[in-house]
DNA sequence: GGAACTTTGTGACCTTGTGCACAAGCGCGG
DNA sequence: CCGCGCTTGTGCACAAGGTCACAAAGTTCC
């Protein structure tokens, strides 16, 4: 069989929870460039991602073969098939909707450009909040969503408004057009099939780490699960 | 064998997926009970949570049979129950490390206080700030960390910090007695066994979003995985 | 050229999680 | 009291993911 986990398309299908930790190799990767080492081994790799080493050499074999045996892999190969991968070799255009305390703080966010992530755009319901400017970026009015993201070839959504409005936000970014959708509000959204759905739950993280605190003996012996990876 | 899995406590097992899952059915049927309805189905409480019914209700075995054949759940049981055991009966107070950005979203993020959860403190190493106060809050310096987190009886720690320093502050929070830790900085942060750690890292969800939306054929095929559930 | 050493790539196995399907259990109506 | 309809609880089969261990393949040194 040769050994390929090929797609209809042609394509290698890539593991969801592989997908997942790319980034954190392709991070763990930049800082190793950034310091002047050529080479890195699945080892090393993993110490620096937090993951096993055979989990490393696994998740890379998705994309090829492109370790060398004795040496380790080539580390700005690597960033380079890794960015290529994810996609990270186009700019992605961002709107953030929900201009409260975290949409603001995502739109000043740093972070964002360094991956190829741009806040393009930042929309809120409140025609008041229309007059403000945040970083730079003037604040449009929820009834130009749909213009601001034609116009200014935005693909991503982030929701950061209010539980009650995650829902009618969500249904009017795909109306736009909008295939990728990140959810900040704590409430469950649903989207139809062929748009990414992911969700970030402040609220959710806290009650987790709660039921495994609750549960420790407090000295004892049963180990807490160590964070789940993807956020994912 | 009495079907009851257990673990060397004597507590019914939980599995980490389920755990994940039960603060979202948690906020389901807090919304349900307001609405006044007392009994759900294990297909309502599905739809509200965006899983499939087979799926709550095993998850809801876990935690004793409170279901009626025939009939549903009642609502408040269920709530009272799945507090227990996420330990929400109780109150936990949170310390927020690195005041930018984001520490300043969190600090002023509602949504805390109803589940119990309280912000008791704010810190950052920049004594600049120490002056500022934000949300009703002071701003300690760094060093004061251990005996604020004494004093105020913390027990969980968010970092908010920029990516080097979330290392350091993980160690000090771990010094100071903290055994649950969000991590919000872009950075893989270890932490000692007996240590709860959690990440939530805005970077890397979208380039999740981007690995599938670059693999999409533009109206072919593919589907795209939804939502992973987890965040857990 | 060959032996010793290093590191990758992967097959095999195990654990966890998911979904189906159905028997058991409960309430209601007659 | 009995049968019917609805809903839970769970056994089972399968899918996904993780870990181990090792052969294959490369490097280095003599």
């Amino acid at each position: 069989m040769a050994g390929q986990v090929v797609d209809g398309a042609g394509q290698r299908r890539i593991p969801e929870a592989t997908v997942a930790r790319l980034p954190i190799y392709y991070r763990a990767l930049l800082e190793t460039a950034e310091a002047g080492v050529g080479t890195i081994s699945s080892e090393r790799l993993a110490t620096l991602a937090g993951v096993n080493a055979a989990k490393v050499r696994k998740d890379l074999s998705y994309l090829g073969s492109y370790g060398t045996r004795g040496v380790g892999y080539e580390v700005d190969q690597l960033v380079h098939e890794i960015s290529r991968e994810l996609g990270l070799t186009q700019d992605w255009p961002v709107v953030i909707v929900g201009i409260g305390n975290l949409g603001h703080a995502l739109a000043n966010y740093r972070g964002f450009g360094a991956r190829g992530f741009r806040v393009a755009a930042l929309v809120d319901a409140d025609p008041g909040k229309s007059n403000r400017k945040v970083g730079g970026l003037a604040v449009d009015g929820l009834d130009s969503l749909a213009d601001v993201v034609a116009e200014r070839d935005v693909t991503i959504g982030i929701i950061a408004t209010p539980a009650a409005a995650a829902q009618e936000v969500a249904d009017r970014l795909v109306d736009a057009g909008i295939r990728s959708i990140l959810n900040f509000a704590p409430a469950v959204v649903s989207v139809p099939e062929g748009v990414s759905l992911r969700k970030v739950d402040l609220a959710i993280e806290l009650q987790i780490l709660s039921f495994y605190q609750s549960r420790r003996p407090d000295l004892g012996e049963t180990a807490a699960p160590v964070a789940r990876e993807a956020q994912g």
